[in-house]
RNA sequence: GGAGAGGUGGCAGAGUGGUCGAAUGCGCCGGAUUCGAAAUCCGGUUUACGGUUUUACCGUAACGUGGGUUCGAAUCCCACCCUCUCCGCCA
């Protein structure tokens, strides 16, 4: 959510930068109801206190045994007209509500003003793409041969967007998981968690997905509790200081899950149906940071920093990329997306996407700090970032390490996950 | 699945219709005392929202949640949610 005060006192410069990201806000509609719910709250209250000062009275009058039929007859019909005020206040607020959970997050004013990713900016890059003397394969033939990589058996036991992983190349994607973990864990600081998958309507509208983004959940269904499969940890890590007024000495907050992730992928129907790129349910190591307000920025750098390690030191080339305005996601005011080169496909593919989100989840969740020089609580900013996406990075190690038998070189950090094994045959 | 207990401030724990946002204790913050500390004493210590003359003041709301009764609800009534304990089952 917007800071409110935004919306009432810069409406039209909010817009205008709402704007940018192809969100459009109806701004007369939202002055008129915000108009409305100013003259009936402050309506609504003064009867509150009429109600409550009268009804005092006729206690204190009561207590000295006095006559209080003039009291009672002075308070008569408040409470009918007190009932009312409240209810279409009640409907009112629900309204504003509604309008405001709807609304994204400003973009940051470093971000590129665009529609889509071509308008997304370059950083820079790591890592030359390796020049191959033979045809390379893609990581489904390469999947294929040994049997290691099967979406026959992943449609008949689930459908389409789900993969069996088998032998040598479970194992791999097993010790991706768990380099990057031991990376995060014992390197960059990060509180390892192992978290939820399964959470409830709450946490998912603390980080947004609801109630915009149902279409895209897994939901379950257990008698009449509804229940969500989260799309990442971020929202089971970030809910974690929901309603919560952290101490400034727990801040930076910095935690990791490895997870399994579900997302319907409603809406990109025929979009990388070959293989294991874009599946309903993957794997990712998951990085969120939880800061107060003038940290956030260089915390958003210290975690993107994080995340291209890891591609760094399996030796996988890659790119960094600056999202434009249009292509950022909803709570984010400012990302960078980390692009792995894969060579079958001869380009770079999204493997990481690192966010800010400024307060605009926080303000969802109440999530707060005290500030100990005025003893206020404050809103933090919550940050997250893959680190990396597990599925992803297996496809570059296949295709990036490949030899011209199918073979697979194991990269050097992940060999103490593979028994020592410096390639998978 | 069966049986029971319980949800009040940072924590513990009072409060069963009327200045109760809430006793008391602990914790925490400030001060006094002290060479310093402990102990002791004094004062303070929730959050959200709204308004205004905006480092301040005033108002409103919140005792699990939502309804109801009432001039007035932490307290009475109804429904729901959650947590805990024991038994059963289970990784």
């Amino acid at each position: 959510m917007l800071d409110p005060a935004l919306l009432r006192g810069q409406l039209a410069e909010t817009a205008q930068r709402l704007a940018t990201r192809g969100y459009i806000l109806d701004t007369a509609a939202f002055q008129a109801i915000e108009t409305q719910r100013k003259q009936v709250q402050t309506q609504t209250q003064e009867w509150q206190n009429l109600r409550n000062t009268r009804s005092k009275a006729i206690g204190a009058s009561k207590a000295k045994g006095e006559d209080t039929a003039a009291l009672m007859a002075e308070v008569a019909g408040i409470g009918d007209r007190l009932k009312e005020n409240e209810s279409q206040l009640a409907q009112i607020q629900d309204r504003l509500a509604a309008l405001a959970q709807g609304i994204p997050n400003l973009p940051h004013e470093s971000v590129p003003v665009g529609s889509d990713e071509t308008a997304n900016v370059e950083q820079h890059r790591w890592g030359t793409p390796r020049v191959f003397d033979f045809a390379v394969r893609d990581h489904v033939e390469l999947g294929a041969r040994k049997g290691w990589l099967d979406g026959d058996a992943g449609v008949k036991l689930s459908g389409a967007r789900f993969t069996v992983l088998r032998g040598e190349l479970a194992r791999l994607h097993r010790a991706l998981a768990q380099f990057m973990l031991d990376l995060h864990t014992g390197e960059h600081g990060y509180l390892e968690c192992n978290i939820p998958l399964i959470v409830n309507a709450d946490t998912m509208q603390g980080t947004g997905q609801l109630p915009k983004f149902e279409e895209d959940l897994f939901a379950t269904q257990v008698g009449d509790t509804r229940r969500y499969l989260i799309p990442t940890a971020d929202v089971s890590l970030t809910n974690l200081v929901r309603e919560d007024i952290l101490e400034a000495t727990a801040l930076p907050l910095r935690m990791t899950a490895h997870s399994l992730c579900f997302r319907a992928e409603a809406g990109s129907y025929g979009r990388d149906t070959r293989g294991m790129i874009r599946q309903h349910q993957f794997e990712k190591v998951e990085l969120v940071s939880i800061t107060q307000a003038v940290d956030s920025f260089a915390e958003h750098e210290h975690m993107t920093r994080c995340a291209e390690i890891v591609l760094e030191r399996l030796g996988l080339p890659y790119r960094r990329m600056l999202l434009c305005t249009g292509d950022m996601g909803f709570s984010a005011t400012k990302t960078f997306d980390l692009e792995v080169w894969l060579p079958s496909q001869n380009t770079y593919r999204e493997i990481s996407s690192c966010s800010n989100c400024t307060d605009f989840q926080a303000r969802r969740m109440r999530a707060r700090w005290r500030n100990p020089e005025n003893g206020k609580p404050e809103l933090v900013h919550t940050l997250n970032g893959s680190g990396v996406a597990v599925g992803r990075a297996l496809i570059a190690v296949m295709e990036n390490y490949q030899n011209a038998d199918g073979s697979i070189a194991v990269p050097e950090p992940l060999r103490v996950y593979m028994g020592g094994a410096q390639c998978i045959v």
